[in-house]
DNA sequence: CATAAATCAATCATAATCATTCATAAATTA
DNA sequence: TAATTTATGAATGATTATGATTGATTTATG
């Protein structure tokens, strides 16, 4: 069997079934032990899958991280609101963070042309240069699978910048570990963004309420919550910080 | 078995099973191995499959969409034959700056995937992802329409890396004026470029040969110059620098 | 907490596959 | 026809994929 059928017939039973042994896939494949360690390192690489003990788990929700393409299709009514309101909040000529994701992505179409933009997104870029609107990269490591720019070279970089208000998107909200994202280095770049703007806004659909993950980079209270649906969650932290509900 | 016959028949082999190995081809066919390998290097060169150990995958509708929209652009042959003549330069696991452009995007396919590339053109990155390259992305203003990343902040965050080699596009080049670029902040990054790196490479098909633009940022003898044909102002220069030729 | 079981990364030798080169044959052009 | 280009197959040494083995690490359990 070609090493690239194995890869996408993992890739295949993981989708049905969100995680895998690695003795199932032993038993799909006729491959070794081996062979198959080393396809999931190889997939892991390439962020489409996440390794775990015992076997490996699909690069989607709650856990793990879903690839651009995949998260662009969930909730996507959800996260359309959710970034047209939050376009809202910007006045005039400002100068504003958006981070890497599909949700601020679904904000370009409603930003004003005249307001300056920094990103760590060049998926952006794209629809930001049709609009017109002015734009500074932020450099480092390119993160395969979500292609955000991260890394250490990618936080000092951004630190040259000051942002007016930032658009960060998260992948977990709880009362007790605040918010946060699988990815460390990510984690690293959505702190520094926090830190260097004057208003601060997180972009969370319902889904994310509730859910905690591996790397913690703020606390609610430090920013405006923008989501889509009130859950027991968001209901707790509604004394704490200011949670805006932008309905579909 | 005519040449084009076995490419018809291997497409068409693909378009049923999705991968196919080589032995599968040698025996449909009654070629050699070596001609079936010829015959896959051809067909990844248009973009009608993958190539993968083993054998060939099939290609992506989006992958052949994007080939055909690359070759409706100028002397898009002589540039394919530019890029990948440059590719071969390369050797093993050195670290590489890849201009922004459209020549050096050509260059992508031709890559090893076990470089590293560092890169002031986001529009890359895609084509670098899918082939699983570690890629590095320079930060700073982006300039609209030709999307290059440029300015001071470029040229500050490109300071950090060395390079074993750089692939940098020019547009005009004389013997009085040498390497030029309209914009100055262009010319800037492509100088300290070409400064940081062991070993340079000059991209140009013969269109540019003889033609001037607004600022120079250096000299073709700091280079080796790789062009598709032979031009008066290219003889002149044969004495001070190298100058290769790839035919298409 | 301690032990056993499972899972793991690292290494090795072997086999499969690969790119490259060369000489020859076919096709094309002068 | 002769010269030139192109296509081909065989041979080569290099690279990559593989499965077995080892001892270390992690997880489960009593």
């Amino acid at each position: 069997m070609l090493t690239a059928e194995r890869h996408q017939l993992i890739l295949s039973l993981l989708a049905d079934k969100q995680t895998i042994r690695l003795q199932e896939i032993i038993d799909h494949t006729n491959a070794s032990e081996s062979t198959i360690r080393r396809d999931l390192d190889t997939l892991e690489k390439k962020g489409k899958l996440n390794r775990v003990h015992g076997g490996a788990s699909a690069a989607t929700l709650t856990k793990e991280e879903a690839t651009m393409s995949e998260k662009s299709e969930k909730f996507h009514a959800e996260k359309e609101a959710i970034a047209s309101f939050a376009a809202r909040f910007i006045k005039g000529k400002e100068t504003i963070f958006l981070d890497a994701g599909s949700t601020t992505n679904l904000m370009i179409p409603h930003l004003d042309p005249s307001i300056t933009v920094v990103t760590n997104g060049p998926e952006h870029l794209p629809m930001l240069a049709e609009r017109g609107i002015t734009t500074y990269l932020i450099g480092g490591f390119v993160k395969p699978g979500t292609r955000a720019v991260i890394g250490a070279n990618a936080v000092e970089n951004l630190r040259q910048y000051r942002f007016d208000r930032c658009f960060v998107g998260v992948n977990g909200i709880t009362e007790e570990d605040g918010l946060t994202t699988p990815d460390p280095e990510e984690a690293a770049i959505k702190k520094n963004v926090l830190a260097q703007s004057l208003s601060r806004y997180i972009l969370a659909d319902h889904s994310k309420f509730g859910t905690r993950t591996f790397t913690k980079f703020g606390d609610p209270e430090d920013a405006i919550l923008i989501t889509d649906a009130s859950t027991p969650t968001a209901e707790k932290l509604k004394s704490k910080t200011e949670i805006e509900v932008a309905h579909p």
